[in-house]
DNA sequence: ACTCAATGTAACATATAAGTTACAATTTGT
DNA sequence: ACAAATTGTAACTTATATGTTACATTGAGT
């Protein structure tokens, strides 16, 4: 699961506990999404969104091999 | 959860067992998300979208002052 | 009215997202 | 080089998405 969330919560100006702590969770969540090592729920992903000021398609995608 | 897909799914001409077949999901979990009775994952979410050829932003997209 | 495909929903089982705690590694500033 | 902040990650627990089976409801067609 790639995404490009690392590069908008730096160019938010947040940390991972910062980012962690506006969306309610925590901060190894956050780590675990942006290194792409799980798959997090739409409703998290819209917050993450919410958080950084971007939309879904900016931030989340898939990429051939997750579809297999 | 509210969410577009059942209009999607519906102009791409598939029924519930279908999309499901497609996506290798069940026809129940189709349905409860069209319901918007729960809170699918993002990979789920972008294989959903790649079904009905939509973009994430146009199928589950929430608005953050409809987020509750 | 009848049939059948499509859909809605339970109860229960399983897989996995996410939390907790803890510690290591890396980055940043001085 | 040092210290502090930030980030990576492991083991274990908990919460919940999704599967399975089953049955009820709705809608379209005859």
């Amino acid at each position: 699961m790639k995404n490009n969330l690392k590069i908008a919560r730096i160019k938010a100006d947040l940390t991972q506990q910062r980012l962690a702590e506006v969306v309610g969770i925590t901060r190894q969540t956050v780590s675990l999404i942006e290194k792409g090592k799980y798959n997090p729920s739409l409703k998290l992903c819209l917050q993450l969104c919410y958080a950084v000021n971007r939309k879904l398609d900016e931030i989340f995608w898939i990429n051939e091999e997750d579809f297999k």
